[in-house]
DNA sequence: CGGCAGGCGGTTA
DNA sequence: TAACCGCCTGCC
C-alpha cells in the first residue's frame, strides 16, 4: 500500500488556519512539477519539499511537512476569477484520483513500467488551466526547458493581468520578494483576446522566434472559434502538431489517453521496449495498445524516468 | 564556428 | 502521406 499523505489549505488574506482538508495518495513535489508538464513552479529548497509558483491565476506557495506527511499550499495570489481556492487546487493536483491503483495497473507483467514508476513515484498529472497549456507547449517546441521558461515569464510580465498579492502590505512584499527571487512573474499568462490584439512585433521582447507567429495566429482562432475539445480541433492550431496537441489534450483537457512522443519518449521506447528511435506510429499504436486510458501516466512515469537516468 | 533543444509548417515526389 | 528542410534563439 501506498503511503497517505494529507493536504491543508491556509490563505494569507484571512490568516485562517486551514480550511480545506482532503486524504490524497503519493505526491511528490519535485517529481511532479519537474517531469515536464509545468513551467511556472520554481523549488525553494534542494529537498524539493517547498515550491511556488503560478498556475491558472493564482499564485501560492507548497510545502511538504515531512513530519505530518502534509502537502500546505499558501495561496499568495488572490484569483482573478472567482474560482474556490479548494477546488481549484484539488482539481489541478488531481487529488481525487487513486494513483496507486494506475501504478498497480500499469506495473502488472511490465518490468519496464516497474522501473520507470519507481524513479517517478510521486508525481502527479496537473490538471492545467487549457488556454494556459497551449500557449506553454506551443512555445516548447524545438526549444529547451530553460528557455521556455524564460519566455513565459517575459510574455506574463509583458502582457498578462497582474495577480493580486493578498494579506497585509508586508504580507504582499514577502510574497513579492519570494516571486523575484526565483524569476516568476505575479502575474497571468495573457489572455487569448489579449495575444489576438498583437503584432509580431509586440512580441520581439519576449523572443519568441518563429513561435510568436504560431502564438498570435493561435489567439485569432481561439477568439473567432472557441477553444478546442478534441485532438483533431487541437491539430488544426497554427503551430500544433501531434506531440504538442498530445500533450495539451493531457495537461489541458484532461484526455488522460494521450501519450506525446517528443525525442525523450523516443529514447526510452527505444532503450526499455527495443523500438527504432524513428518509429513513432510504432510507439502510439503501442502505448495505446498496451496502456489504453493509462497512456498520459505511462508516458511521464516514462519521460521522467529516461531524464533522470540521462537528462 | 556548427550542433542542438521536449516539433512544426511548407514543399516536394 | 511520407520524407525532407529551414527555422528564432541562446548556449555549448
Amino acid at each position: 500500500m501506498s503511503k497517505e499523505y494529507f493536504i491543508t489549505y491556509k490563505r494569507n488574506a484571512a490568516h485562517a488556519p486551514v480550511y480545506g482538508y482532503a486524504p490524497v495518495g503519493d505526491i511528490d513535489l519535485r517529481e511532479t512539477f519537474e517531469c515536464g508538464q509545468c513551467f511556472r513552479w520554481r523549488a525553494l529548497n534542494d529537498e524539493g519539499t517547498s515550491y511556488v509558483g503560478v498556475a491558472g491565476g493564482h499564485a501560492a506557495r507548497i510545502d511538504y511537512d515531512k513530519k505530518e506527511k502534509h502537502i500546505r499550499i499558501t495561496e499568495m495570489g488572490a484569483h482573478t476569477k472567482p474560482t474556490d481556492s479548494t477546488e481549484f487546487w484539488t482539481e489541478y493536483l488531481d487529488l481525487d484520483r487513486d494513483y496507486a491503483a494506475i501504478k498497480r495497473k500499469l506495473s502488472r507483467g511490465d518490468d519496464v513500467m516497474k522501473t520507470a514508476i519507481a524513479a517517478g513515484k510521486g508525481i502527479r498529472i496537473l490538471k492545467q488551466d487549457l488556454w494556459e497549456t497551449i500557449v506553454s507547449f506551443i512555445i516548447s517546441q524545438n526549444n529547451n526547458i530553460p528557455r521556455i521558461k524564460g519566455c513565459i515569464e517575459k510574455l506574463s510580465a509583458l502582457y498578462g493581468e497582474p495577480i493580486e498579492l493578498a494579506g497585509t502590505e508586508k504580507n504582499k512584499a514577502e510574497e513579492k520578494a519570494i516571486l523575484d527571487e526565483v524569476g516568476l512573474a505575479s502575474n497571468a499568462l495573457p489572455t487569448s483576446k489579449v495575444l489576438a490584439s498583437l503584432k509580431e512585433s509586440d512580441l520581439a521582447p519576449v523572443r519568441l522566434g518563429y513561435r510568436a507567429r504560431y502564438l498570435i495566429e493561435t489567439a485569432k482562432a481561439v477568439e473567432g472559434e472557441g477553444l478546442p475539445e478534441t485532438f483533431d480541433d487541437l491539430n488544426k492550431l497554427c503551430g500544433v502538431g501531434p506531440k504538442v496537441a498530445n500533450c495539451i489534450g493531457l495537461f489541458g483537457l484532461g484526455k488522460m489517453d494521450s501519450f506525446p512522443i517528443d525525442v525523450w519518449v523516443r529514447r526510452v521506447m527505444s532503450r526499455m521496449y527495443d523500438f527504432d528511435e524513428g518509429d513513432i506510429k510504432g510507439m502510439q499504436a503501442f502505448a495505446e495498445a498496451k496502456f489504453g486510458d493509462l497512456g498520459g501516466f505511462a508516458q511521464q512515469y516514462l519521460f521522467y524516468y529516461i531524464r533522470e537516468l540521462e537528462g
